[in-house]
DNA sequence: ACAATAATTGATCGCTTGTTCATTAATTAT
DNA sequence: ATAATTAATGAACAAGCGATCAATTATTGT
Protein backbone atom coordinates (compact mmCIF):
# COMPACT_ATOMS: atom_id res chain seq x y z
CA UNK A 1 0.00 0.00 0.00
CA UNK A 2 1.13 3.75 -0.64
CA UNK A 3 3.00 5.33 -3.24
CA UNK A 4 6.00 2.97 -5.41
CA UNK A 5 9.25 4.22 -5.67
CA UNK A 6 9.89 6.71 -8.77
CA UNK A 7 13.37 5.02 -9.28
CA UNK A 8 15.15 1.24 -9.74
CA UNK A 9 17.44 1.18 -6.53
CA UNK A 10 19.88 -0.58 -9.03
CA UNK A 11 19.75 2.30 -11.37
CA UNK A 12 20.82 5.04 -8.50
CA UNK A 13 23.14 2.66 -7.22
CA UNK A 14 24.94 2.63 -10.66
CA UNK A 15 24.86 6.74 -11.01
CA UNK A 16 26.28 6.97 -7.35
CA UNK A 17 29.02 4.76 -7.96
CA UNK A 18 29.71 6.44 -11.10
CA UNK A 19 30.41 9.86 -9.00
CA UNK A 20 32.32 8.21 -6.08
CA UNK A 21 34.45 6.49 -8.35
CA UNK A 22 35.57 10.26 -10.17
CA UNK A 23 35.54 12.40 -6.97
CA UNK A 24 35.94 10.33 -3.99
CA UNK A 25 33.55 9.28 -0.96
CA UNK A 26 34.18 13.06 0.79
CA UNK A 27 34.01 15.44 -2.26
CA UNK A 28 31.58 13.96 -3.75
CA UNK A 29 28.29 16.13 -1.92
CA UNK A 30 24.46 15.31 -1.52
CA UNK A 31 23.93 17.99 -4.40
CA UNK A 32 25.76 16.01 -6.91
CA UNK A 33 24.08 12.75 -6.09
CA UNK A 34 21.03 14.78 -6.89
CA UNK A 35 22.54 15.96 -10.02
CA UNK A 36 23.55 12.45 -11.14
CA UNK A 37 20.13 10.47 -9.88
CA UNK A 38 17.99 12.94 -10.87
CA UNK A 39 16.17 12.30 -7.04
CA UNK A 40 15.77 14.66 -3.71
CA UNK A 41 18.17 14.65 -1.21
CA UNK A 42 14.88 13.81 1.04
CA UNK A 43 14.43 10.79 -1.13
CA UNK A 44 17.78 9.79 -0.98
CA UNK A 45 17.66 9.85 2.81
CA UNK A 46 14.93 8.47 3.28
CA UNK A 47 15.95 5.28 0.69
CA UNK A 48 19.49 5.18 2.27
CA UNK A 49 19.11 6.69 5.36
CA UNK A 50 22.08 9.07 5.09
CA UNK A 51 25.41 9.30 2.83
CA UNK A 52 27.23 6.49 4.40
CA UNK A 53 24.38 4.87 3.78
CA UNK A 54 24.56 5.20 0.14
CA UNK A 55 28.02 4.80 0.15
CA UNK A 56 27.85 1.51 1.72
CA UNK A 57 25.44 -0.09 -0.53
CA UNK A 58 27.05 1.28 -3.71
CA UNK A 59 30.53 -0.44 -2.75
CA UNK A 60 28.72 -3.52 -2.15
CA UNK A 61 27.22 -2.81 -5.94
CA UNK A 62 30.42 -2.17 -7.04
CA UNK A 63 31.89 -4.96 -5.75
CA UNK A 64 29.24 -7.73 -7.32
CA UNK A 65 30.79 -5.74 -10.94
CA UNK A 66 34.13 -6.22 -9.81
CA UNK A 67 33.74 -10.50 -8.60
CA UNK A 68 31.52 -10.69 -12.01
CA UNK A 69 34.44 -9.38 -14.02
CA UNK A 70 36.58 -12.11 -12.21
CA UNK A 71 34.37 -14.66 -12.46
CA UNK A 72 33.99 -13.95 -16.65
CA UNK A 73 37.62 -14.70 -16.70
CA UNK A 74 37.75 -17.77 -15.16
CA UNK A 75 34.57 -18.64 -17.28
CA UNK A 76 36.65 -17.83 -20.48
CA UNK A 77 40.13 -19.41 -19.94
CA UNK A 78 40.76 -22.83 -19.68
CA UNK A 79 43.90 -22.32 -17.08
CA UNK A 80 43.37 -20.78 -14.01
CA UNK A 81 46.40 -18.92 -14.52
CA UNK A 82 45.55 -17.54 -17.58
CA UNK A 83 42.09 -15.95 -15.86
CA UNK A 84 44.08 -14.14 -13.36
CA UNK A 85 46.37 -12.91 -16.18
CA UNK A 86 43.52 -11.82 -18.53
CA UNK A 87 41.94 -10.09 -15.24
CA UNK A 88 45.53 -8.01 -14.94
CA UNK A 89 45.29 -6.97 -18.39
CA UNK A 90 41.92 -5.89 -17.94
CA UNK A 91 42.64 -3.15 -15.51
CA UNK A 92 45.76 -2.02 -17.01
CA UNK A 93 43.80 -1.40 -20.37
CA UNK A 94 41.60 0.32 -18.18
CA UNK A 95 44.15 2.41 -17.12
CA UNK A 96 45.57 2.76 -19.90
CA UNK A 97 42.70 3.89 -21.74
CA UNK A 98 41.49 6.28 -18.89
CA UNK A 99 38.13 4.31 -18.25
CA UNK A 100 35.86 5.07 -15.59
CA UNK A 101 36.80 1.78 -14.52
CA UNK A 102 40.23 2.87 -14.11
CA UNK A 103 39.70 3.79 -10.34
CA UNK A 104 38.75 1.80 -8.08
CA UNK A 105 35.90 2.76 -5.07
CA UNK A 106 37.62 0.33 -2.64
CA UNK A 107 41.37 1.12 -2.79
CA UNK A 108 40.29 5.01 -3.16
CA UNK A 109 37.92 4.20 -0.15
CA UNK A 110 40.67 3.13 1.83
CA UNK A 111 42.98 6.50 1.68
CA UNK A 112 39.68 8.64 1.25
CA UNK A 113 37.44 7.41 4.21
CA UNK A 114 37.84 9.59 7.58
CA UNK A 115 39.20 7.78 10.82
CA UNK A 116 36.19 7.45 12.83
CA UNK A 117 33.93 6.25 9.63
CA UNK A 118 34.48 2.47 11.51
CA UNK A 119 31.38 1.23 9.62
CA UNK A 120 32.47 2.03 6.07
CA UNK A 121 36.57 1.31 6.52
CA UNK A 122 35.12 -2.10 7.93
CA UNK A 123 33.00 -2.49 4.68
CA UNK A 124 36.02 -1.68 2.42
CA UNK A 125 38.25 -3.92 4.01
CA UNK A 126 35.41 -6.43 3.92
CA UNK A 127 35.21 -6.18 -0.32
CA UNK A 128 38.88 -6.05 -0.76
CA UNK A 129 38.78 -9.42 0.90
CA UNK A 130 36.69 -10.98 -0.86
CA UNK A 131 37.95 -10.00 -4.38
CA UNK A 132 41.39 -11.49 -2.77
CA UNK A 133 39.83 -14.31 -1.75
CA UNK A 134 38.53 -14.91 -5.63
CA UNK A 135 42.11 -14.49 -6.25
CA UNK A 136 43.14 -17.29 -3.97
CA UNK A 137 40.89 -19.11 -5.57
CA UNK A 138 41.97 -19.87 -8.73
CA UNK A 139 46.04 -19.68 -7.25
CA UNK A 140 44.80 -23.06 -5.65
CA UNK A 141 43.25 -24.40 -9.19
CA UNK A 142 45.99 -23.27 -10.46
CA UNK A 143 48.54 -25.26 -8.42
CA UNK A 144 46.04 -28.23 -8.23
CA UNK A 145 46.90 -28.40 -12.09
CA UNK A 146 50.32 -27.55 -11.63
CA UNK A 147 50.15 -24.38 -13.69
CA UNK A 148 51.98 -23.22 -11.09
CA UNK A 149 54.51 -24.40 -7.96
CA UNK A 150 52.32 -25.78 -5.04
CA UNK A 151 55.56 -24.62 -2.94
CA UNK A 152 54.03 -21.14 -2.93
CA UNK A 153 51.66 -20.20 -0.25
CA UNK A 154 48.13 -19.38 -1.72
CA UNK A 155 47.16 -16.93 0.16
CA UNK A 156 50.43 -14.80 0.27
CA UNK A 157 50.70 -14.99 -3.24
CA UNK A 158 46.84 -13.72 -3.61
CA UNK A 159 47.80 -10.97 -1.12
CA UNK A 160 51.04 -10.06 -3.37
CA UNK A 161 49.09 -10.14 -6.86
CA UNK A 162 46.34 -7.34 -4.50
CA UNK A 163 49.66 -5.17 -3.71
CA UNK A 164 50.35 -4.94 -7.30
CA UNK A 165 46.93 -4.27 -7.85
CA UNK A 166 46.70 -1.70 -5.15
CA UNK A 167 50.13 -0.23 -6.73
CA UNK A 168 48.37 0.26 -10.06
CA UNK A 169 45.53 2.19 -8.51
CA UNK A 170 48.04 4.46 -7.60
CA UNK A 171 49.72 4.93 -11.03
CA UNK A 172 46.06 5.98 -12.18
CA UNK A 173 45.60 8.12 -9.88
CA UNK A 174 48.92 9.81 -11.24
CA UNK A 175 47.95 9.75 -14.65
CA UNK A 176 51.02 7.69 -15.31
CA UNK A 177 52.07 7.01 -18.94
CA UNK A 178 50.48 3.95 -21.01
CA UNK A 179 54.71 3.02 -21.35
CA UNK A 180 54.60 2.97 -17.77
CA UNK A 181 51.27 1.00 -17.05
CA UNK A 182 52.05 -1.27 -19.48
CA UNK A 183 55.58 -2.30 -18.58
CA UNK A 184 54.38 -2.90 -14.82
CA UNK A 185 51.48 -5.16 -15.96
CA UNK A 186 54.01 -7.48 -17.96
CA UNK A 187 56.02 -7.70 -14.86
CA UNK A 188 53.53 -8.72 -13.14
CA UNK A 189 53.39 -11.74 -15.50
CA UNK A 190 56.97 -11.90 -15.02
CA UNK A 191 56.06 -12.88 -11.54
CA UNK A 192 53.59 -15.36 -12.11
CA UNK A 193 55.58 -16.84 -14.92
CA UNK A 194 58.17 -16.94 -12.14
CA UNK A 195 56.43 -19.68 -10.04
CA UNK A 196 56.38 -21.90 -12.93
CA UNK B 1 63.09 46.58 10.07
CA UNK B 2 59.62 45.60 11.90
CA UNK B 3 58.60 42.92 13.94
CA UNK B 4 60.63 39.12 13.70
CA UNK B 5 58.69 36.18 13.52
CA UNK B 6 58.48 34.15 16.58
CA UNK B 7 58.20 30.69 14.88
CA UNK B 8 60.98 28.70 13.42
CA UNK B 9 59.29 28.04 9.43
CA UNK B 10 60.77 24.29 10.22
CA UNK B 11 59.38 24.23 12.81
CA UNK B 12 55.80 24.50 11.98
CA UNK B 13 56.19 22.56 8.43
CA UNK B 14 57.40 19.45 11.17
CA UNK B 15 53.94 19.83 12.80
CA UNK B 16 51.91 20.66 9.96
CA UNK B 17 53.86 18.10 8.11
CA UNK B 18 52.53 15.28 11.16
CA UNK B 19 49.00 16.36 11.03
CA UNK B 20 48.83 15.81 7.21
CA UNK B 21 50.07 12.42 7.61
CA UNK B 22 47.64 11.38 9.73
CA UNK B 23 44.44 13.17 8.58
CA UNK B 24 45.43 14.09 4.98
CA UNK B 25 44.94 17.39 3.19
CA UNK B 26 41.08 17.77 3.02
CA UNK B 27 40.12 16.64 6.75
CA UNK B 28 43.03 18.90 8.23
CA UNK B 29 41.32 21.98 8.88
CA UNK B 30 43.21 24.81 9.79
CA UNK B 31 41.95 24.66 13.15
CA UNK B 32 44.11 21.83 13.20
CA UNK B 33 47.40 23.85 12.18
CA UNK B 34 46.13 25.94 14.71
CA UNK B 35 46.49 23.86 17.54
CA UNK B 36 49.66 21.40 16.28
CA UNK B 37 51.73 24.62 15.34
CA UNK B 38 50.31 27.30 18.27
CA UNK B 39 49.69 30.02 15.32
CA UNK B 40 47.03 31.60 14.72
CA UNK B 41 44.44 31.16 11.46
CA UNK B 42 46.09 34.97 10.28
CA UNK B 43 49.54 33.93 11.15
CA UNK B 44 49.83 30.99 9.04
CA UNK B 45 47.60 33.02 6.18
CA UNK B 46 50.56 35.30 6.49
CA UNK B 47 53.37 33.04 6.15
CA UNK B 48 51.76 30.64 3.71
CA UNK B 49 49.27 32.19 1.51
CA UNK B 50 46.34 29.82 2.29
CA UNK B 51 45.85 25.56 3.08
CA UNK B 52 47.42 24.68 -0.55
CA UNK B 53 49.96 27.09 -0.12
CA UNK B 54 51.37 25.45 3.38
CA UNK B 55 50.80 22.13 1.77
CA UNK B 56 53.02 22.29 -0.91
CA UNK B 57 55.71 23.76 1.61
CA UNK B 58 54.84 20.53 4.19
CA UNK B 59 55.37 18.13 0.56
CA UNK B 60 58.86 19.49 -0.12
CA UNK B 61 60.17 19.54 3.21
CA UNK B 62 58.49 16.08 3.59
CA UNK B 63 60.30 14.93 0.42
CA UNK B 64 63.65 15.73 1.51
CA UNK B 65 63.20 13.73 4.58
CA UNK B 66 62.15 11.20 2.63
CA UNK B 67 65.02 11.48 -0.01
CA UNK B 68 68.12 12.02 2.98
CA UNK B 69 66.71 8.56 4.73
CA UNK B 70 67.47 7.00 0.51
CA UNK B 71 70.65 9.03 0.62
CA UNK B 72 71.76 7.24 3.86
CA UNK B 73 70.81 4.08 2.68
CA UNK B 74 72.89 4.39 -0.13
CA UNK B 75 75.74 5.44 1.96
CA UNK B 76 75.61 2.88 4.59
CA UNK B 77 75.55 -0.03 2.25
CA UNK B 78 78.60 -0.90 -0.38
CA UNK B 79 76.36 -2.76 -2.43
CA UNK B 80 73.76 0.03 -4.33
CA UNK B 81 71.07 -2.93 -4.43
CA UNK B 82 71.49 -3.81 -0.60
CA UNK B 83 70.88 0.06 -0.34
CA UNK B 84 67.31 -0.35 -2.11
CA UNK B 85 66.70 -3.43 0.18
CA UNK B 86 67.65 -1.52 3.43
CA UNK B 87 65.39 1.31 2.32
CA UNK B 88 62.58 -0.85 1.37
CA UNK B 89 63.17 -2.76 4.49
CA UNK B 90 62.51 0.34 6.36
CA UNK B 91 59.30 1.00 4.89
CA UNK B 92 58.35 -2.55 5.82
CA UNK B 93 59.10 -2.05 9.33
CA UNK B 94 57.19 1.59 10.04
CA UNK B 95 54.45 -0.45 8.59
CA UNK B 96 54.12 -3.27 10.74
CA UNK B 97 54.86 -0.96 13.51
CA UNK B 98 52.37 1.58 12.23
CA UNK B 99 54.76 4.73 13.00
CA UNK B 100 53.55 7.51 11.82
CA UNK B 101 55.77 7.19 8.70
CA UNK B 102 53.91 3.87 7.59
CA UNK B 103 51.72 6.57 5.42
CA UNK B 104 53.22 8.75 2.43
CA UNK B 105 52.34 11.99 2.27
CA UNK B 106 52.37 11.97 -1.54
CA UNK B 107 50.75 8.67 -2.26
CA UNK B 108 48.18 10.04 0.11
CA UNK B 109 47.88 12.91 -1.78
CA UNK B 110 47.74 11.48 -5.10
CA UNK B 111 44.32 9.99 -3.59
CA UNK B 112 43.06 13.17 -1.72
CA UNK B 113 44.37 16.08 -3.65
CA UNK B 114 40.75 17.28 -5.70
CA UNK B 115 40.80 17.60 -9.40
CA UNK B 116 40.78 21.40 -10.00
CA UNK B 117 43.70 21.82 -7.06
CA UNK B 118 46.11 21.67 -10.45
CA UNK B 119 49.15 23.03 -8.92
CA UNK B 120 48.90 20.65 -5.86
CA UNK B 121 48.78 17.63 -8.03
CA UNK B 122 51.86 19.05 -10.09
CA UNK B 123 53.76 19.11 -6.97
CA UNK B 124 52.88 15.40 -5.85
CA UNK B 125 53.61 14.21 -8.94
CA UNK B 126 57.00 15.87 -9.11
CA UNK B 127 57.86 15.22 -6.24
CA UNK B 128 57.15 11.50 -6.67
CA UNK B 129 59.59 11.49 -9.52
CA UNK B 130 62.23 12.48 -7.20
CA UNK B 131 62.16 9.42 -5.37
CA UNK B 132 61.90 7.67 -8.71
CA UNK B 133 64.70 9.54 -9.79
CA UNK B 134 66.69 8.13 -7.11
CA UNK B 135 65.88 4.55 -7.07
CA UNK B 136 66.99 4.77 -10.85
CA UNK B 137 70.20 5.82 -10.04
CA UNK B 138 70.92 3.37 -7.54
CA UNK B 139 69.67 0.67 -10.16
CA UNK B 140 72.35 1.99 -13.00
CA UNK B 141 75.08 1.62 -10.30
CA UNK B 142 73.69 -1.79 -9.30
CA UNK B 143 73.58 -2.65 -13.53
CA UNK B 144 77.18 -1.02 -13.53
CA UNK B 145 78.58 -2.88 -10.34
CA UNK B 146 77.09 -6.10 -12.37
CA UNK B 147 74.82 -6.73 -8.78
CA UNK B 148 71.93 -6.80 -11.58
CA UNK B 149 71.43 -7.91 -14.80
CA UNK B 150 71.88 -4.27 -17.14
CA UNK B 151 69.77 -6.57 -19.88
CA UNK B 152 67.00 -4.47 -17.85
CA UNK B 153 66.08 -0.92 -18.07
CA UNK B 154 66.30 0.45 -15.05
CA UNK B 155 63.60 3.27 -16.03
CA UNK B 156 60.82 0.75 -16.29
CA UNK B 157 62.48 -0.86 -13.10
CA UNK B 158 62.56 1.83 -10.74
CA UNK B 159 58.45 2.63 -12.12
CA UNK B 160 57.93 -1.27 -10.62
CA UNK B 161 59.70 -0.99 -7.49
CA UNK B 162 57.67 2.21 -7.08
CA UNK B 163 54.67 0.45 -8.15
CA UNK B 164 55.14 -1.85 -5.29
CA UNK B 165 56.17 0.80 -2.64
CA UNK B 166 52.40 2.32 -3.82
CA UNK B 167 51.02 -1.04 -2.94
CA UNK B 168 52.70 -1.37 0.23
CA UNK B 169 51.16 1.82 1.26
CA UNK B 170 47.47 0.84 0.47
CA UNK B 171 48.58 -1.99 2.57
CA UNK B 172 49.14 0.52 5.44
CA UNK B 173 46.23 2.60 5.19
CA UNK B 174 44.32 -1.02 5.24
CA UNK B 175 46.07 -1.89 8.48
CA UNK B 176 46.79 -5.55 7.05
CA UNK B 177 49.00 -7.99 9.23
CA UNK B 178 52.52 -8.02 10.10
CA UNK B 179 52.78 -11.46 8.39
CA UNK B 180 51.18 -9.81 5.37
CA UNK B 181 53.44 -6.86 4.76
CA UNK B 182 56.68 -8.33 5.74
CA UNK B 183 55.55 -11.26 3.00
CA UNK B 184 55.26 -9.10 0.89
CA UNK B 185 58.40 -6.93 1.09
CA UNK B 186 60.17 -10.39 1.06
CA UNK B 187 58.49 -10.76 -2.15
CA UNK B 188 59.86 -7.91 -3.60
CA UNK B 189 63.46 -8.66 -2.80
CA UNK B 190 62.94 -11.98 -4.78
CA UNK B 191 62.22 -9.80 -7.93
CA UNK B 192 65.11 -7.66 -7.31
CA UNK B 193 67.26 -11.07 -6.70
CA UNK B 194 65.54 -11.99 -9.91
CA UNK B 195 67.20 -10.12 -12.13
CA UNK B 196 70.76 -10.78 -11.13
C1' DA C 1 -15.40 8.13 -2.88
C1' DC C 2 -12.79 8.00 0.97
C1' DA C 3 -9.21 6.98 4.14
C1' DA C 4 -4.76 5.06 4.94
C1' DT C 5 -0.25 4.68 3.62
C1' DA C 6 4.01 5.69 1.47
C1' DA C 7 7.09 8.44 -1.62
C1' DT C 8 8.59 13.10 -3.23
C1' DT C 9 9.56 17.77 -2.73
C1' DG C 10 12.74 21.48 -1.73
C1' DA C 11 13.22 25.20 1.38
C1' DT C 12 15.54 25.35 5.54
C1' DC C 13 18.58 24.41 9.53
C1' DG C 14 22.74 24.10 12.21
C1' DC C 15 27.33 23.44 11.66
C1' DT C 16 31.95 23.62 9.84
C1' DT C 17 35.00 25.29 6.65
C1' DG C 18 38.76 28.39 4.58
C1' DT C 19 39.72 32.98 4.69
C1' DT C 20 39.83 37.97 5.96
C1' DC C 21 40.90 42.24 8.34
C1' DA C 22 40.76 45.87 11.72
C1' DT C 23 43.33 46.05 15.83
C1' DT C 24 47.22 45.40 18.75
C1' DA C 25 52.07 44.31 19.71
C1' DA C 26 56.85 44.18 18.71
C1' DT C 27 60.97 45.73 16.34
C1' DT C 28 63.97 48.94 13.88
C1' DA C 29 65.60 53.39 11.68
C1' DT C 30 66.04 58.16 12.27
C1' DA D 1 61.27 59.67 21.61
C1' DT D 2 58.94 59.14 17.43
C1' DA D 3 57.62 57.29 13.15
C1' DA D 4 57.73 53.45 10.12
C1' DT D 5 57.34 48.81 9.35
C1' DT D 6 56.18 44.21 10.07
C1' DA D 7 54.08 40.30 12.77
C1' DA D 8 50.35 38.37 15.67
C1' DT D 9 45.65 38.29 17.17
C1' DG D 10 41.12 36.20 16.92
C1' DA D 11 36.41 37.55 16.10
C1' DA D 12 33.79 37.53 12.13
C1' DC D 13 32.29 36.33 7.37
C1' DA D 14 30.48 34.04 3.29
C1' DA D 15 29.96 29.69 1.33
C1' DG D 16 29.05 25.01 1.35
C1' DC D 17 27.99 20.98 3.72
C1' DG D 18 24.95 16.93 5.44
C1' DA D 19 20.66 16.42 7.08
C1' DT D 20 15.62 17.46 8.24
C1' DC D 21 10.64 17.86 7.87
C1' DA D 22 6.13 19.80 7.05
C1' DA D 23 3.61 19.94 2.92
C1' DT D 24 2.34 17.69 -1.27
C1' DT D 25 1.53 14.01 -4.47
C1' DA D 26 0.68 9.33 -5.77
C1' DT D 27 -0.96 4.67 -4.85
C1' DT D 28 -3.69 1.14 -2.63
C1' DG D 29 -7.38 -1.15 0.25
C1' DT D 30 -12.12 -0.88 1.65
Amino acid sequence: MGRQPAFERKDVLDKASQVFLRNGFQRTTIKDITKATGLQPGSIYSAFENKSGLYIEVIEHYTKQQISVLDACAEQNEKSLDALKSFFKMTGDNIVNKTPDAHCLLVYGAFEIPEDEKELRYYVQLKLQEIESRIYVLLVKAQEKNEILNTEDPIQLARFLMTLLFGHRVLAQLHASPETIDNTIDRVFEVLENYK
